[in-house]
DNA sequence: ATTTCCTGCTAACAGTCGTTAGCATTCTCT
DNA sequence: AGAGAATGCTAACGACTGTTAGCAGGAAAT
């Protein structure tokens, strides 16, 4: 019987996830069907179940994925001695280049969560409050210090992690514009807003 | 039998749209079902086809009555005759203000879009696409009379059209800074990156 | 007062959903 | 070669989906 694991690199469950977060970004989680999803693996719906538990760890692992790989960052940033703005520079382009080539799972992070049944829901919304809030108070000690023009932390964070997510639209219509272009592009514009 | 319409200045119909937005944004289009909005209108699910066709007909409504609304004041705003910095600050105010006060709309007509049918979602997205092009011609035109610095025109649109769909995720938690605050705040992070 | 329209109801349709049970096949390891 | 684990299959479950048919009661118009 056609086996699952194309590629040698990757679990079955690993080949799940990935089929199953281009499907969830198409359609969104709750208009994608595990029969769906099984077409797509290559296989019958039930099989997928000697993977996975259910439909929603699925959606569970990617958005932890996802969260655990900018928390790391963060910490990462955070600890790294550099001004303010490198600092913040940094972190701006680890999100866009995780929009460009992680696309799947970070639109899914950024859109679907709402489907996460408790006690996950609250746990990833515990997480990115505290990200933010973390982001925040970055700034908050670069204007402390002199390096960052004095605005309003809270409408800063939102705009530039929004601004981040907004390239979904690009990804979705390739046209002109280079990713490394975008990417320049974006950081000057983000930074700009922040340099004294 | 208990009938709908309890405000006076508003049809069956209106009061379904409404019910149904606040429903689509908590739920997504796909989770929500009829029976649900049924119950929140106050009515069984089958009553609710004497004023609708179809579940996917409350989508296309709230989407292109936003858009239309949109595309209304972007006209003016073209036809008006003020500096680019100003045409440019009026198109984000209204954005902002349609994001505080018709929020369910908005987000609806942001995110839920991908389940029109077609040839409604081709449609949509043409208007989309439209929009963004004449928001972007208009900064062009800005920076060919030398009033806005010159950057990549479609890197700005993207950046302000996303970070103030951003305002989802202050809606959801209500929090120190306040709907005038946060307009100004964000106002002035985007208008300042376009000066010269 | 009677007709007509509007809007509600119940019941049901055909289909899809996520998931489980039970069994067959194949892979891995001794 | 044979045992056991891993992974596939078919069939089915109960619940839920959007929607329609047919009917009843109240509102508006004559």
């Amino acid at each position: 019987m056609a086996r699952i694991q194309s590629k040698r690199n990757s679990t079955k469950k690993e080949v799940i996830i990935e089929k199953a977060s281009r499907l969830f970004r198409e359609k969104g989680f709750g208009a994608a069907s595990m029969r769906d999803l099984a077409e797509h693996v290559g296989v019958e719906a039930a099989s997928l179940y000697n993977h996975i538990q259910s439909k929603a760890e699925i959606l569970q692992t990617i958005c932890f994925k996802v969260a655990n790989e900018f928390m790391t960052n963060l910490e990462a940033v955070e600890a790294s001695q550099q001004p303010t703005l490198k600092k913040m520079e940094a972190i701006i382009r680890l999100h866009i280049r995780m929009m460009l080539d992680q696309y799947e799972f970070v639109y899914i992070a950024d859109h679907e969560w709402r489907h996460l049944p408790e006690p996950y829901l609250s746990n990833f919304l515990n997480q990115r409050r505290n990200y933010r809030k973390r982001l925040g108070d970055l700034l908050e000690d670069g204007i402390t210090k002199g390096e960052v023009k004095p605005i309003d932390t809270y409408t800063a964070v939102l705009v530039i992690l929004s601004a981040i997510s907004g390239i979904d639209s690009w990804q979705r219509s390739r046209k002109s514009t280079t990713a490394e272009a975008l990417e320049t592009n974006m950081v000057k514009y983000l930074i700009e807003g922040l340099k004294k």
